[in-house]
DNA sequence: GAATTTTTTGCAACTATGTTGCTATTTTGG
DNA sequence: CCAAAATAGCAACATAGTTGCAAAAAATTC
């Protein structure tokens, strides 16, 4: 019996829930996508991922809900590629609260939210009001630089 | 006489054989309508602008180049539109320093660099080697808060 | 300054990405 | 299990980006 898959099955369904969503396949199978790996996906990935299963339609629609819900939150890119990310428990129905910044290493391409360090506080020139920070971060991750040092 | 836009014809002569590049029609019109405006420009918005003259295959050529060349940068974006912007004298063929940060208002939907900004130094965790920082402020720009006291 | 070489452009065709309207299907709640 | 509501899939479309190749323009050479 997968005990373990049952387990994040209900997980999945919880968060669902919570956001008063349908509870689909695509949704869950897209949901499920995310937990199980640690960086950003695409729309690209996931289409890559599932795409055969479901509609690229769906996908989209799919994203944008979990957007809109506040599961994932998008990341910006240089690459026209906007990657999306799990979101931590203080975001919500229509409103996101992220302070954390964004990795991507330039040499596997993956893109990660590091939850320890915070944007930082900048003084902008006169009559600029900040409504919210992005902090990209393009170097080498640490996945990459220890398996270089082998 | 245009005196002023003739001596603008020769900045912008000077400026494309700085880098060995062919002056040509298009690469004058695209430079030109960067220099005449404050903000930063997409593909998109630079082929409304001449796009009956040139064609849109020329467009992405010409915007590579002039990356390539250390003329304009690429601003990352939360929109799937990457954003091009005039760069300051230190970048050169192959190579860009940027320290400054980008501005995006969320009212007028304006791209500005904010080079009297620098981008902050920041503590990332072990393993993590920084190569590039990139800061995206979203917010309401200097005119949009302007007009708005009026 | 004309001829030759080199570079750039435009076109065509193609792939990828993203959107919308509508109908069929699935999910939800009773 | 049934009716209502929400979602998925399909088709068609719109936009964005790429590649190869021949024609045109710019740079170079004499």
């Amino acid at each position: 019996m997968p005990r373990v898959a049952a387990s994040t099955e209900k997980k999945i369904t919880a968060l669902l829930k919570r956001q008063a969503l349908s509870v689909t396949e695509s949704r869950k199978r897209i949901l499920q996508y995310f937990l199980d790996q640690p960086g950003a996906l695409s729309h690209g990935d996931i289409e890559k991922k599932v795409g055969t299963t479901f509609d690229r339609v769906t996908i989209y629609r799919t994203l944008q809900t979990f957007v809109d819900r506040g599961l994932i939150h998008t990341i910006p890119s240089a690459d026209n590629a906007v990657r999306y990310a799990l979101c931590k428990d203080e975001c919500g129905d229509g409103h996101h609260r992220h302070e954390h910044i964004h990795f991507v290493c330039q040499q596997c391409h993956h893109t990660f939210c590091l939850d320890e360090v915070v944007t930082p506080v900048l003084k902008l020139p006169k009559g600029y009001s900040p409504r919210q920070v992005e902090v990209l971060v393009q170097g080498k991750c640490k996945d990459c630089t220890e398996t270089a040092k082998k």
